[in-house]
Parts: structure tokens; C-alpha cells; sequence
DNA sequence: GTCTATAATGAGATAGAC
DNA sequence: GTCTATCTCATTATAGAC
């Protein structure tokens, strides 16, 4: 065993703490890793710039920390949902990528707002390669077994198909979440964007890649 | 008249900004604005920095002025394909989006590898509300008259929603661009990601927006 | 136009008192 | 654990010689 355990931290210690990554979270999001200062996170958070660094280490560390801290629940609600669908059968690729996409939805609609923000630092995470290993820790099994079950009613496709839809599909996910600002200069009084339209896009475009004949 | 014109430049004073500009795309496609530094660009250009500050102004004066050096370029490529594809009509949605992202490969396969980088710039612009006013003005125009293509072959359907189908097409696009390292983990040993795909899937998507009944 | 030197700011990180 | 003060470094920007 390596060195004696710590001990608990106290009340006090979790909720600085939980601040301190709430505050991250934000400020990452929105201005991405190399945009984002510490001092602003220690700001938001109300707290001195050291503790910044006492709870989070590094700025590296603080913000893997913070993409790590919300993946694991979002991967459940995929996953879990992923299971009901497959009972409840049969499977349709609409179905499918609905699940994948509603999870942020959901947690919107059950959590708070906080979680568009997940949304906006997952987007960095996935459009920077920076981050290649981080995303494949907590994201790509989940993707994976999305990936498996989309393969599954197109048994001909190819898993590398299947991949580039999905990436393409993350990717028009993220504009989702950011593209508010987009959508108003390119029609102007558009209401904000509705996640049906994602599904639906992603989800014909996917099958498109996948029934495509060989050539 | 504001004050007199400057004398024309020397062409060691044209080539030294090129090198300049050209660097400055290459570092600012890779590391996105905030993550650029002058330094860099000044180091891969062989200057000296404060010449990065002569011919550039300030880093966001450079950064906008590296994003527009191009965008004329592209714009114009794109209308005379879209001009060529309405005239040869009859127009179809597949070929107005092959229309669209096409001219970044003829300008690959033309004048070299730099357009992935200026691909990647596109995106750190496209996916940052800070660049809104520069992605109204060096691409917008363009947008509009491929969103006013599509909608004529869908009288029924609304701008806002082809201004949707718009907005996930493109980050496809820029996540085709940057996809490379993701395609790998999800699925390794893939060959790299074929504009095809993006033509079919954009279209795809694109489609299933405009034709979805309402409720 | 070109280049050098330097100013001025803000960053991430750390040491040590409480 | 918390907080203050400080260190060190890299950045953008500018002033002025050539």
C-alpha cells in the first residue's frame, strides 16, 4: 500500500471544494483550457488563487478533474438508457442516437443548467487533440458501445462507417450547445435550437453513411 | 480624403508579411487564438517579433486579418460552383453541399495543404461566439446564398430550419477537418475520414430537417 | 521597413503563517 | 484546510536605433 490514506476531509473542505470545480466548470466551458485563468476561476468561486491550486493541483489537472467529475454520471444515464431501449426492442438507429443525445436533456431538465455547461466543456475536450486521452477515458466506452449497437441493424456497415458518424454527429451535438449565437445572425428571430432537430439530422445522416453501397 | 495613402510596399516588405501571415495561420489553426502566441509565430516566420506587431497590429488584428486573408478565395470558389451547378441544373440537394465543402479540396489538391489549415482556422472561428462579427462578414454571405439554393428545392421548409441543418453541416465539416486523432481511438487502423462521408451524411441530415412534416 | 531592447502586464505556481 | 504574499516566467506591446 502507498503511504498512509488521508483522512476524511471535512464538511467545510468538500463544499470549497465544490465550489472551486462548479467555478471551473463555467469558466472553462466558456472561454475553453488556454482562454480560462485560474484567477478567474478563483474569483467566481470566491475563493484565494491558492486554494485553486490546493484542490485542483495544476490548471491540466483542475480541468481533467473537473471533465472527469460529471463524465461518470452522464455514462450511466446512457448506458441505462441504452439497456431499457434494448429490452424494450426492437431497436431502431433513431431510437439510438435519441438516447445518446437526451442524456444532457434530461440532466438540463432534472439538474440545472450547469449541465449546458458540461455540454460546452465536453465539446472542447472532443474538438482538441490535446485531449485525446482524457476523452478516451471517459467518453469513448460509452461511444463505444453506442457504435455497437447502431452496428448491430446494419450488419454490413463497417465499424469505421460508424465511427465517422459519430464523430460527426458529437460534432453537430456541440454545435448544438454553442451555436445559439450562429443561428441568430444566419436567421434572425429563430427560436432556440430544439434537440428533435439534432436527432433527426444525425440520425439520417448516420444511417446515410451506413446503407451506402459499396462501391 | 483621410491624410495621404501610404507608398506601395516593397516586395521584401510584401514576401516578410506573407511569411508572417503564413505562419500565423499555421499556429493560430493549431492552438486556436488563446493558445497561440506571437513568439511562435514570429519563431516559425523568422522574424523578429516586434516585426509580427509592425505588419499585424495587435494579436486579435492578426488573427482576423490571417482569417480573411483567404475567405475571399473560398467565397469565390464556392459562388462559381454554385453559379456553374444552377446553370447545368437541374440543382439537387447532394449537389449544392458537395458544392459547398468541395472547394476546400480543389484548393488542397490546387495550391497545397495550407487549406487544412486555413479548414481549422474556419473552425476556431465558426465554433467561438467571440469571432461573430468576423464569421458574419467573411462567411455569412456565402452561407446565405447555399441556404437560399436548398430552401428553393424545399419552398415548404423554413429558413431556420436550413439554418439549423447550416450549422450542424459545418461543425461536421470542421470536426472532418480535426477528426483524425478521434477516428483513431474509436476506430483504429481507419483509413482517413473521406469527404464523401461528410457530402452524404450533411446531406443526408440536411434533407431529413427540410422534409420533416410538421406536427 | 527592419530589428533590438525593454516596458508592462498577467499568468501559473509555491512557501509559509494561521 | 485556509489564506496571504511572493516568485518566476511568458506574454503582448512599444520605443527607438539602424
Amino acid at each position: 500500500m502507498t503511504a498512509a490514506r488521508k483522512r476524511a476531509p471535512s464538511a467545510r473542505s468538500l463544499e470549497t471544494r465544490k465550489r472551486i470545480l462548479d467555478a471551473a466548470e463555467k469558466v472553462f466551458s466558456r472561454h475553453g483550457f488556454d482562454g480560462a485563468s485560474l484567477r478567474e476561476i478563483a474569483t467566481l468561486a470566491d475563493v484565494p488563487v491558492g486554494l485553486v491550486h490546493h484542490h485542483g493541483g495544476s490548471k491540466e489537472a483542475l480541468f481533467a478533474e473537473t471533465v472527469r467529475r460529471h463524465a461518470g454520471l452522464l455514462a450511466e444515464i446512457r448506458m441505462r438508457d441504452l439497456k431499457a431501449l434494448k429490452e424494450k426492442g426492437p431497436l431502431t438507429l433513431e431510437a439510438i442516437m435519441d438516447c445518446f443525445f437526451r442524456a444532457y436533456q434530461k440532466l438540463v431538465n432534472e439538474e440545472g443548467d450547469q449541465w449546458l455547461d458540461y455540454g460546452r466543456l465536453v465539446a472542447h475536450v472532443s474538438a482538441d487533440a490535446r485531449w485525446r486521452d482524457l476523452a478516451a477515458e471517459c467518453f469513448d466506452p460509452t461511444t463505444q458501445h453506442f457504435m455497437e449497437a447502431i452496428l448491430s441493424l446494419y450488419p454490413k456497415a463497417t465499424s469505421e462507417l460508424a465511427a465517422t458518424g459519430q464523430i460527426f454527429s458529437v460534432a453537430a451535438m456541440l454545435a448544438f450547445f454553442n451555436a445559439n449565437w450562429r443561428l441568430e445572425t444566419l436567421s434572425p428571430g429563430a427560436s432556440p435550437p430544439d434537440m428533435n432537430h439534432l436527432v433527426r439530422f444525425s440520425a439520417a445522416g448516420m444511417k446515410a453513411l451506413l446503407q451506402a453501397k459499396p462501391a
